[in-house]
Order: C-alpha cells, then structure tokens, then sequence
DNA sequence: CGAGTAGTTGACGTTAACGTAAACGTAAGG
DNA sequence: CCTTACGTTTACGTTAACGTCAACTACTCG
C-alpha cells in the first residue's frame, strides 16, 4: 500500500499543524492531555487520518469554549466499550448531560443572534436616516 | 420613589452575587475590565437592575466561550453613540463579524448535537439488546 | 460597648493552555 | 562534510480569570 492512497495518509506533526493553524506545541499539549496518540517512527509522531478526525473535533470543541478535559470526557463517550449494562447507564447519564448543555448553549446563541440582528436593523436605520438627510441638504 | 418599586429595586455585591452563583470576586473583576459599573454609596457598590442585565449577558458570553474582552466589545456594540456615518459603518461592521461568528457556532453545535444522538441511539440499542439476552437466559 | 455580619482595597496564589527557548538528533542537499 | 530544515524533550515564562487572605471600615443587634 502507498502512502498516497487516499485515507491511508500520514502527516508529520509540522503539516498537521499548518493545515488547522494551530502549532506543534498545541498537537504536543492535547497528547499529553490524552486527547490524540499519534504513532511513532522512531521518535517523530506521525499522525493518520483518525488523529486528523480527533484534531477536527477538539479545535470544534475549543470553538465552543469548552476545557482540554471536558473534550476528552467527550472522548471517553466515543471510545467506551460497550460491555456491561452498568457501563451503558453511565453513558447514557453523560450522554444525556451533554445533550442538555448542547441545548442551552444553543438557546443562548439563539439570543445572542438575536440581539446582534435588532442591533444590526437599528444602526443601519439610523445610517440611512443620516444619509437621507444629508441628501436633503445637498437639495435644499 | 420606593427602593422596593419594580423595575428600581437594587442590589449589594453579595444579592446579586448569590442570584447568579458567582463571587463577589468575579463581580469586582467584571468592573475592573470595564464590564460593569456600579453606582457608589459611600463605599459599597449599588446594583441596578441595568447592571444586572448587563452581569446577565456577561454570564451568557462565558457560557460561549468568549472572553471577557470579547463581552466588553460586544458591549461597546451596545453603547456606541450612532452620532456620525463612519461610527456606524465601522459597528455595522463589527456586527457582520459577530453574527458570522454566531453562525459558525451554531453550526459547530448542530454538529455535535447531531453526534451527541448518533452515540446515544447506539448506546440504547446496545442496551437494549443487553437486555433482550438476558431476558432470553432467563427464560431459557 | 462588644460581637457579628457584610462590605472595601491590595496583594499574592493558582490553574489552564499554551508560547518560547535551549540543547540535541536526523535526514536531505549542495 | 557542512548547512538547513524539521523533529525531539525539558523547562521555564505568560496570560486570563478568578481564589484566597489580610487588614480595615461600617452597621446592627443584644
């Protein structure tokens, strides 16, 4: 098999970087943190397509301000076996957590889009208000 | 007027503190960034209900992970007299960006809503299938 | 008047999420 | 072989957003 094939890639820690303009240090930093396990030759990381996947969910979870930990709580959902009943409750419990502050931090968004349009339709009515005035003056 | 008035009722550090569930501190620290800003009795500070809509909001952007200088911007936004047309070119401006932001957001939260279901759905399903096995024994 | 409660400023401590620099290894190219 | 580019680990520096503590003031209650 290629390298090049198509979802068998690899990318060295520097490409990765670039390509979600982030820096090495942070791809460092979330491995250590547990949030991405690169493999190895010899001693430089080489990164696949699922790291490139775990990388796109963490900056998606910096994006909606949450913690190193909670993003990798996060991942404890996704990688958990589901084995025994007791597990599955579990995961169901956080799951369902999680669903509830998905909602509120949408109702939130909500308001805020809100807000940003009421302040967007008073301010360009009052620059057209200005504008027409202006032009009155030139007519006048 | 009457303090006890609706709508011109106030408030110490410590009401207004223990109705949002944060500190005193973090309300000393909202006005040191200029996010608040209390009136004076003596020494202590006042609340009105202004500034408890404004510690509202302030709460709602930390709930979107912006940071405190971000939730100042968004209220210069607010306050930004509409006195000449450069002034509301440059807030119309602002906006734009705000609101591109609240969309990309929301998107991000659609996403993982849309995978917070998809884990959940798998989840029961494994219980219930759990389940369906055990009934089976039982009953064997 | 003394104790308790709630407020004030000022200063230092803490945690997360990196930035930055030092010192070193390694493979490619001229 | 020497330089350049890219990687490694280790460690200390930095910023934001508070927590915590000390020392002080002001009011109220018994």
């Amino acid at each position: 098999m290629k390298q090049t094939e198509p979802g068998n890639r690899t990318y060295s820690i520097g490409e990765l970087a670039e390509e979600f303009g982030v820096t090495s240090r942070a791809l460092r930093l979330y491995e250590e943190e547990g949030l991405l396990d690169p493999q190895r030759e010899g001693t430089r990381r080489i990164y696949n397509e699922r790291n490139r996947v775990r990388l796109r969910l963490i900056l998606r979870g910096k994006r909606l301000g949450w913690a190193l930990s909670e993003i990798r709580e996060s991942f404890d959902l996704y990688d958990s076996d589901h084995g025994e009943e007791a597990q599955l409750e579990l995961m169901l419990d956080k799951l369902c957590k999680r669903h509830e502050m998905l909602v509120e931090q949408k109702k939130d968004i909500d308001n805020a889009l809100a807000d940003v349009e009421r302040l967007t339709n008073d301010a360009s009515q009052a620059l057209e208000e200005l504008r027409s005035g202006q032009r009155k003056l030139r007519h006048g």
